[in-house]
DNA sequence: GTCTATAATTGGATAGAC
DNA sequence: GTCTATCCAATTATAGAC
């Protein structure tokens, strides 16, 4: 609001939004970000307030991000699943630097709250009976240890497989936490 | 074999395989194993070539840490859970020490053999038809996820609940992944 | 084999001119 | 708001005495 000229902090996020998840937190140093923005690096401090306070401003997920949940109850797994495969780099891309950088006491609780709004929260509301939030956590477990497969480790052989068939095969178990 | 005093070694050994696990890649320096050693910090260069090198021959499975699957074929699937959860802290530091630090190029291999030798190969071994493969490979998919959730997220909730019931809940899933 | 001292680099962050 | 110059701390790794 009070800035002249947007297009700086603006370059800087979008920088620092994509050399994070490529080269991890401790892998992309503040000059890194300056450069590929096209900024001084001391504008990023003097921005943001530091390196990590910039790094969690970035690795955040908007309630856009939250997937729809709207179809039938009985399709929420392969849903679900599709969703997660196919839910573009943003979501991915924040995953991803936040697991690599979870040893940090500063990015723990983020990745937790990310955890729970992008995974448990959106399951946990679908779900009845007395169970359910475990329920809901297990299904967070194997969604997120689909991205872990797939992203982190980079199962060449999954990710070379038939999405279709993932879909089916891998929506059918979170289905089954779903509706027991 | 050459050496006169094999403890300096193995003390160096034991105090990575505690921090590295503890404080991740980035946030262990040479010094700090050595410290909690008691040897100099230029030993361990000069022991191991480098922190990277001494990360990566401390971070792998030996033979003895591969989970038995003699059992039933139709209980694999609780009898792997169980495992996983129960089997200890060298695998469970191991898969997370090997997670955070996945960004750089040196270690990525590493977990992928890792997560091959220890989730995937022993499923792999015990499935049979067409499939097999895609099967095994989602099936360490719904493994790791739990490592990742409990210990990567630190799931509280999932870590406070009662394991014969993830064991039995979870355990269903990757049974139907084994025996479909 | 071990240790002292230090090299050589890189990092985040700051001060102050413009 | 922006940039130049720099500080200061921390790192891995090495050289050489003992």
């Amino acid at each position: 609001m009070t800035s002249s000229r947007p297009s700086t902090r603006e370059a800087i996020r979008a920088a620092a939004a994509e050399l994070f998840p490529a080269g991890g937190y401790a892998g992309t140093s503040v000059r890194d970000i300056a450069a590929a923005a096209g900024v001084d690096a001391a504008l990023i401090i003097r921005h943001f307030g530091s390196k990590e306070a910039l790094f969690l401003e970035i690795m955040q997920l908007d309630e856009e991000a939250q997937p729809l949940l709207d179809g039938p109850i009985d399709q929420l797994g392969e849903h679900f699943i599709e969703y997660v495969l196919n839910a573009g780099d943003e979501v991915r891309g924040i995953f991803l630097a936040l697991v690599r950088a979870s040893d940090s006491d500063g990015v723990a609780p983020r990745l937790r709250e990310v955890h729970d709004t992008a995974f448990v929260a959106p399951l946990r509301s679908r779900l009845t009976g007395p169970d359910a939030e475990v329920r809901a956590r297990l299904a967070a477990s194997l969604v997120g240890g689909l991205l872990y497969s797939m992203w982190v480790v980079g199962d060449e052989e999954l990710l070379a497989a038939d999405r279709t068939d993932i879909v089916r095969r891998y929506g059918a178990l979170l289905q089954a936490l779903v509706t027991p």
